[in-house]
DNA sequence: CATTCCCGCCAAACG
DNA sequence: CGTTTGGCGGGAATG
């Protein structure tokens, strides 16, 4: 008798089994899925934020999260207060396509002239991207405020994550790197040249919210580093990229195992192969493997999203409390996304320039989002 | 023990 | 002034 296993913080059954907490389900990965599986439709327009946060039972303050990065790779555009239009995926090649065009520009920049110059990063995701209407875009508010926060042009404002998640995904699109570690991630786009300290710790942190996200998208994968089994991230962007540049050696190995259904913090736990120990030491002199490329029209992106496939979640239930906990298992499977999204052949020819790109990565990139913050007048 | 990362306080940025 | 946005870090859950 008396075999009840529960009695924590259960107060009143309200009939139904809770689980006991389980942090999983509050993941921002989840929650952006859900997002995406709401608006992710046609029809979708316009979404409110607040409308958002009731209906998938949060905090308004994590939905800022989410549509902050969501934002950064151009599926979602601030339209103004409370409201965000949604652009869909078919936005994002363009978006990520300027995001490559605007990394190697600055690399080049750097790279170049010896002279030091550079200040500037140039980032900012008041990205008008948009070519449609004449907008003025009520946003470049010049003038902050008449006699106020004048010194120090440190901005006061979009100082992370907008920013965090675009300078992370640079990182993927202007290097050779397919797979990085947050760790080196936050190291190298601190945004600064300072040593580590408290404020990598951070960093990290929110990289961690922006991986979840970008995860939940599929634009990232969890993987772990070839050699070493630190824990990483692998680039998917899109489906259809075909790479391209290395096209020698590595033949296609044989059909990925890109897999849709992963995600969520955890990922794998799937044994990789261990890379062969063709492990070559990169030659000293090419520091910072820049993906040198040529536009590359790769987009093609799927048309609209049809992803109509509600699992077991997002009822779109009440406010909170009183969850009815549909179910609460992994809601993860939404195979439309893998409709959209085509398997691709990622010849990953990495061997290991970690060291050698972390480097060297740090170096231009200290001198190009270095501090001197560009005082956009934002 | 180390890694992952949620929660939410509380301050800038508007209206 | 109130409200919307969202840094930032503690510290709990997880591995």
């Amino acid at each position: 008798m008396s075999s009840n296993w529960a009695g924590y913080t259960l107060s009143v059954d309200s009939g139904s089994k809770d689980a006991p907490y389980c942090r999983k389900q509050k993941s921002l990965g989840l929650l952006c899925t859900n997002f995406l599986c709401l608006y992710n439709r046609e029809g979708v327009e316009t979404i409110g934020l607040d409308d958002a946060a009731t209906r998938l039972g949060v905090e308004r303050r994590r939905i800022y999260d989410i549509v902050n990065v969501l934002e950064s790779v151009g599926i979602l555009a601030r339209k103004g207060k409370n409201r965000y239009s949604w652009k869909g995926f078919v936005a994002v090649p363009k978006a990520l396509d300027d995001l490559k065009k605007d990394g190697l520009r600055d690399i080049g920049q750097t790279a170049d002239s010896g002279s030091e110059k550079v200040s500037d990063d140039e980032d900012e995701m008041c990205s008008d991207m948009n070519n449609l209407s004449q907008n003025e875009k009520s946003d470049s508010n010049s003038v902050p405020k008449s006699g106020s926060q004048p010194k120090l042009g440190e901005n006061r404002k979009e100082k992370s994550l907008g920013l965090l998640t675009q300078n992370f995904v640079k990182l993927f699109l202007c290097t050779e790197m397919n797979t990085i570690s947050l760790d080196e991630a936050a190291k190298i786009l601190l945004g600064n040249g300072n040593q580590a300290s408290m404020t990598t710790r951070t960093k990290v942190r929110r990289l961690y919210d922006i991986a979840n996200v970008l995860s939940s998208i599929n634009f990232i994968e969890k993987t772990q580093h070839p050699e070493t089994r630190k824990p990483a991230f692998r680039w998917l962007g899109l489906n259809g990229k075909p790479d391209n540049g290395t096209k020698d050696s590595i033949v296609a190995s044989e059909s990925n195992k890109r897999l849709f259904g992963t995600d969520l913090t955890n990922t794998t736990a799937k044994r990789m192969k261990t890379m062969d120990n063709a492990k070559q030491i990169r030659k000293p002199q090419n520091p910072i493997r820049v993906k040198q490329e040529t536009e590359t029209d790769d987009e093609r992106t799927q048309s609209a999203g049809n992803s109509y496939q509600f699992g077991p979640f997002a009822p779109a239930n009440v406010p909170k409390i009183a969850t009815s906990q549909n179910d609460g298992k992994e809601a993860i499977d939404w195979e439309s996304f893998a409709s959209t999204y085509k398997p691709q052949y990622h010849n990953q020819a990495l061997k290991d320039l970690f060291s050698h790109y972390v480097e060297a990565l740090k170096s231009w990139y200290s001198e190009v989002a270095g501090k001197n913050p560009i005082q956009l007048m934002s």
